[in-house]
DNA sequence: TTGCTCCTCACGTCACGTGAGGTGGC
DNA sequence: TTGCTCCTCACGTCACGTGAGGTGGC
C-alpha cells in the first residue's frame, strides 16, 4: 500500500501545503503515518476522505459542517445540504437587493455629476455623499411605490422649484421660532399666512397621500439628525401644528 | 455646539460602542475631543463623518474603501462605487452558479436516499458522498450538453443495465493485466474478444460522440485517483489502445 | 555540497464580539 | 454606596497565507 507526503497530496489535489497542515491540526484530516524523519505520510483512506472534504467545501459548507457531514449519516447530509441551499438563497436575495441599491445610487451619483459636457465635473464629493445619504433615509422610510409617487410629482415641479423649497422652509422654521420666542400664540393673526404656506408646502409634497405624510412624520421622529439639520425640534413642530389646525388643519 | 458621548451615538447610529473604539482605533473617525476623565466626545461635524461611515458601509463597502471614499474626490467616489458594482456582479454569479450545484446535488441525493417509502433509508452517507464526489467529477468534465445526453443514454439502459456494466470492467482490466502479465501480445488473437468487449462497452457510453470520447481520456489523464481506483494505468491503458486497433480501432 | 521537500512556530487577515479588570459621574 | 457608562487591554473568529528558521533525502 502506497503513501504520500503532503506534496505530492497537494499538487494532485489542488490544495496548498498550508492547507493541509491546518485540516491536520484542526483534526479534520490527520495522515494515518509518519516517516522517521517526521514527514506526513497519507494513505488511500486518507487521501479518500480528502477527496470527500475538497467536494463538500465545493458546495459552500464550512469545515465544521464538512467535519459534521462525514461524522453523520445520510440523513446528517441531507440535513446540511439543505441549510446551505436555505443559507445560500439567503444571501442571493440579500445580495440582489445590495445590488439594486448600489445600481440606483450609482446612476444617481453619475447623474449629479455629469455636466453637459464630462464626468463629475464642478460636482464635490461631499455633494454626491449628501446625495446618497438622502436616498438612503429615503429608502428607509419610504415604499418603493411612495418613492416612485415622490419622483413622479419631482420631475413634474422641476429641479428649480424643489431648489427655491428646500431654501424656503430654514426660513419658514426661523419665523416660527421667533414668533415662539416672541410669545405670540400659534393662534395668533401674525401666524396665519406663516401656517398657511407650511400647509401648502407640505400638501405639495405628500400630493394629498397619507401614507407618504405618515412616512415624513416617521422620519422627523426616528432621525435625531434630521431634527438637527432643519432646527424642527419638538416644540417647533407643535408650535406649527398648532398654528396649522388654526387655519384648517393639514 | 453639543457634544456625544460613545453610548450616545452609538444608540443613534445603531452601531455598537465596541465599534466606534474600532473606527477611532484604526483612525477612521476618531473623536474631536475627550473629556477629563477620558470620555471619548464626539462633535457635529464627527456625527456627520460617522453618518456617511454607516452610509456606505451599507452599500457593502470594507472599511478601507470606505476611508478612500470620505477622503478622495468626486471621482474616487464614482470609481468605488463602480467597482463594487462589478464585485457584486461577479459574486452574485459565483453564488448562483453554487446554488444551481447545491441543488443539483440535494435532489440527486434525496432521490438517491428515499426508497419507495421514506427519507433516506437503506442509503448510508457513504454512498451518498460516493454519488455527489462522481457528480462532481462529471461536472468537471464534460460540457452541460454531455452530461444532459449522458442521462439521456443513462436512462434508455436502464439502472440495471448501468450497473451490470460498473461490475463488468473491473474483470475487463484484470484480465487485460493478466494478458500482459503472461506477456502475450495485445495484438494476439487470444486478446480479440477482450477487445471488441471493451470497444463496444465504450461506444455504448459515448453512443459515438467524439467529444465525450475526449472527455473519458481527460478524466483518465487529469484524475490520478480514477486511474488508482480502477487500476487502469497508463500502461494497462495502452495496451488495450493497441488491442483494440488490432480488432479495427474504436 | 546543492536543491528540493519537509518540519514547527507564529504573526497577519477583516471587522468587530466578548469578557476582564478598573474608573468616572449622578 | 449603588447602578450606569465609560476606559484600556487582549483573546477569539474563519480558513488559511506568508515568512522565519531549521532539518531530511537524493
Amino acid at each position: 500500500m502506497s503513501t504520500w507526503k503532503v506534496g505530492e497530496l497537494g499538487r494532485r489535489t489542488g490544495l496548498t501545503v498550508r492547507t493541509l497542515h491546518h485540516y491536520d491540526r484542526i483534526g479534520l484530516l490527520s495522515p494515518s503515518g509518519r516517516s522517521a524523519a517526521g514527514y506526513r505520510l497519507y494513505d488511500d483512506a486518507d487521501v479518500a476522505r480528502l477527496h470527500r472534504i475538497v467536494v463538500l467545501r465545493q458546495l459552500g459548507l464550512s469545515l465544521e459542517q464538512v467535519r459534521e457531514s462525514l461524522a453523520g449519516s445520510a440523513w446528517t447530509l441531507e440535513r446540511v445540504l439543505r441549510a446551505q441551499l436555505e443559507r445560500l438563497r439567503e444571501r442571493m436575495a440579500a445580495e440582489r437587493a445590495l445590488y439594486e441599491r448600489v445600481e440606483r445610487l450609482a446612476a444617481r451619483v453619475a447623474e449629479a455629476g455629469t455636466g453637459a459636457a464630462g464626468a463629475a465635473e464642478g460636482v464635490s464629493a461631499d455633494e454626491l455623499l449628501e446625495t446618497i445619504e438622502a436616498m438612503t433615509m429615503f429608502e428607509k422610510y419610504y415604499t418603493p411605490e411612495q418613492l416612485a409617487q415622490l419622483d413622479a410629482r419631482g420631475k413634474e415641479l422641476g429641479a428649480e422649484h424643489i431648489r427655491a423649497v428646500e431654501a424656503e422652509w430654514p426660513r419658514l422654521i426661523a419665523a416660527a421660532k421667533d414668533c415662539m420666542a416672541r410669545g405670540v400664540e400659534p393662534t395668533a393673526e401674525e401666524v396665519r399666512p406663516l401656517a398657511q404656506r407650511c400647509r401648502e408646502l407640505i400638501r405639495e409634497f405628500t400630493g394629498g397621500d397619507a401614507g407618504i405624510a405618515r412616512s415624513v412624520s416617521r422620519v422627523y421622529q426616528g432621525e435625531p439628525s434630521v431634527r438637527e439639520r432643519t432646527g424642527l425640534d419638538p416644540a417647533v413642530m407643535e408650535y406649527i401644528g398648532r398654528a396649522v389646525a388654526a387655519v384648517g388643519g393639514w
